[in-house]
RNA sequence: GUCGGGGUAGCUCAGUGGUAGAGCAAACGGCUCAUAAUCGUUAGGUCGCGGGUUCAAAUCCCGCCUCCGACACCA
């Protein structure tokens, strides 16, 4: 029985192109996750977006000279590219700039707000001198009055680690402009987080199957709930949908409301844009759906507190969980079944930093390497447990020396051999106890590394998968079917079909991790189709004459199946080539310097 | 300051009560179909330090050292 399962991944913020470290925290991850679920036959519904509000995206505009919708309109073009280059496949890629997911947002906030989960209370802001514009805490800074550090932020000291409050700060002064800030009385929308404390307690106390740290940091985090400010004083963000704010320009949702509403609106684009509008209620409104969230460690709260209370106040109401009929009337909105959160990846043993110059980005890496290698490296060595290391040679090693080594040479050594001797699958004489082996432990992998991607063990998973390849090898190092052609052709045969077909096999539990070099080998097989793809752009059009592009996919075509492979005898191969570039070790250098360039 | 995480073979990392693991690097050997790729064997760790619980601890508890993260109007 397919499953219906959501798999939503963090939205980028669109205030600059993402590093690698951005999409081996929820790219990589969320993809492999929902590739093996479409393989499986589940019905996968994959979202996301660029986050476009918020300062840092005006602040952004400032520094460049152009306006918010400029700078999110550029970066949204390059993230999409990346995302696109990588093969994530999204169902739906898309922004929080559309009409859609502004009136998503808005009937989530009435929503709220009617059910009396929104309330309103004054509160003192600090607001840039110049601008008027909202100074978030961590963009005042002044002198600690606590410890006299001369550069405390306004939330937090660096030096002495205390709390501040950036009222307290002494000779406060924006860190955009110098200029200090003005405080004054603002009203603003705060989400009454205390009144869902009791039901979010009992819900992530019965989340037994989260990873430990993402349960007991949210039931820690929850033990202290105060309502928390919704919006901000900002003319960059979805209005306030209230006949009071709806024509002002000054006070706006805050950015992080929104995002995390963006998995619902971007559920309901999808239904839109295909023509099935009710569709996204099979995943949302359906107690039988699952609902996974790829994320980096620095956003669980907002997933397994924040968003939760969005949902659990909304329940079954609102314009749209509101209006479902039939089957779907009055089941409440779906909330998260895991959320899979990563660590850090470090760049050459620190902290990504763009100002720093120590970073690669994504486009800047697939302008020079192939997107699988990178996927490989990620999920081999990606940050899924712990904080883990980006190095120029560690990549090259893992190239060269595992995927290159392992597995390239085993699809080549394998493909050439058969396309030179019989340019088809041979026809296979008796299979001996060994042969029946090595296909029994390779076909076993279906179940291994299925449990493994189902328990978001994707580290694991790689690694079980790659020791299946190694073993083949190592047949075809005992079985040298080579020397064994040559005196007895049915026993050669025999042996290079056998290992012919767990490459086919390996074909298909690899595609999630590689689908590029995959489809490559698929077709080198002699198969036809699309293994496992593809990804597309579409434009659409909305109501208000505005049109945004969506990354999505034709994922319906699909040929690959998470099952044991069919091999025809008979089946002719096209001449194969090798999967992956080996590497020459003098990009370690070459690519250090080039960062190094990057820091001047 | 509070809370949390990490410290396991030369390197990068798995491993949540039962004789210490993988990959790479190292040494030796086999093969030479294959992108000088592959396969095998060997060597290598008092699992940060000290104490405790247990028949049994890398794994549970306490203390310490050390590195890192979070602490809510940055996303």
């Amino acid at each position: 029985m397919p499953k219906h399962i959501l798999v939503a991944v963090a939205w980028p913020y669109a205030n600059g192109p993402r590093h690698i470290g951005h999409v081996a925290g929820f790219g990589v991850p969320s993809d492999i996750f929902a590739r093996y679920h479409r393989l499986k036959g589940n019905y996968v519904l994959m979202v996301s977006g660029t986050d476009e509000h918020g300062t840092p995206i005006t602040i952004a505009a400032d520094n460049e000279g152009l306006t918010p919708r400029q700078v999110v309109d550029r970066y949204n073009q390059v993230i999409g590219d990346d995302l696109y280059n990588l093969g994530l496949s999204y169902d739906t890629f898309t922004r929080t700039t559309t009409l859609n997911h502004y009136q998503v947002t808005q009937d989530v906030f009435r929503t709220l707000y009617e059910k009396g989960y929104i309330i309103r209370q004054e509160t003192m802001g600090a607001f840039s001198a110049t601008t008027g514009r909202t100074l978030p805490d961590r963009y005042i800074e002044g002198t600690c009055p606590i410890c006299g550090y001369h550069e405390a932020r306004g939330d937090q000291c660096d030096n002495c680690g205390h709390q501040l409050d950036p009222a307290d700060l002494l000779n406060p002064r924006s860190k955009i402009d110098g200029q200090p800030p003005v405080f004054r009385e603002t009203e603003h929308f705060f989400l009454d987080l205390p009144a869902f404390a009791e039901r979010l307690r009992q819900w992530i106390n019965k989340q037994e199957h989260w990873r430990p740290n993402v349960r007991s940091f949210s039931l820690n985090f929850i033990k202290e709930l105060k309502p928390r400010p919704i919006t901000r004083d900002l003319d960059w963000g979805v209005p306030i949908p209230l006949p009071e704010y709806e024509q002002r320009d000054d006070k706006r949702i805050y950015v992080w409301f929104d995002a995390v509403i963006g998995y619902l609106s971007a559920s309901i684009e999808w239904a839109n844009n295909r023509g099935t509008p009710e569709a996204w209620r099979d995943w949302w409104q359906n107690r039988q759906a699952q609902h996974f969230y790829f994320m980096g460690k620095d956003n669980i709260v907002f997933h397994t507190v924040i968003w939760p209370s969005q949902l659990m106040g909304v329940f079954s109401d609102g314009q749209y969980a509101g209006s479902a009929i039939g089957a779907f009337a009055e089941i409440p909105l779906q909330l998260p079944y895991n959320v899979v959160s990563s660590e850090f990846l470090t760049m050459e043993g620190k902290k990504f930093s763009s100002s720093r110059g120590v970073v690669i980005y994504v486009n800047d890496f697939l302008s020079r390497y192939d997107p699988d290698p990178l996927r490989y490296f990620l999920t081999i060595a990606g940050p899924e447990n712990q904080d883990t290391d980006f190095t120029w040679s560690e990549f090259v090693r893992r190239n060269n020396d595992e995927l290159v080594a392992t597995w390239g040479n085993l699809v080549n050594r394998t493909l050439t051999n058969v396309y030179k001797n019989f340019a088809a699958v041979p026809t296979p004489g008796p299979l001996q106890p060994n042969d029946e082996a090595l296909l029994a432990e390779v076909e076993g992998g279906f179940a291994s590394c299925g449990e493994l991607l189902e328990a978001a063990r994707f580290k694991a998973a790689l690694t079980e998968t790659m020791r299946l390849a190694a073993q083949v090898n190592t047949y075809l190092s005992d079985q040298e079917p080579w020397k064994v052609l040559k005196q007895d052709r049915e026993r050669g045969a025999t042996i290079w079909y056998v290992a012919l077909r767990c490459v086919a096999n390996l074909r298909i539990l690899l595609t999630p991790f590689l689908p590029f070099s995959c489809q490559q080998l698929h077709e080198y097989l002699g198969y036809e189709g699309y293994l496992a793809g593809p990804l597309n752009f579409q434009a659409y059009t909305e109501a208000h004459g505005m049109s945004h592009r969506v990354l999505t996919g034709d994922y319906e075509s699909w040929v690959g199946t998470w099952a044991i492979a069919d091999l025809p005898v008979g089946q002719a191969l096209r001449e194969p080539k090798p999967l992956f570039k080996k590497l020459d070790e003098r990009v370690v250098a070459e690519e250090l310097a080039r960062m190094e360039e990057g820091r001047k």
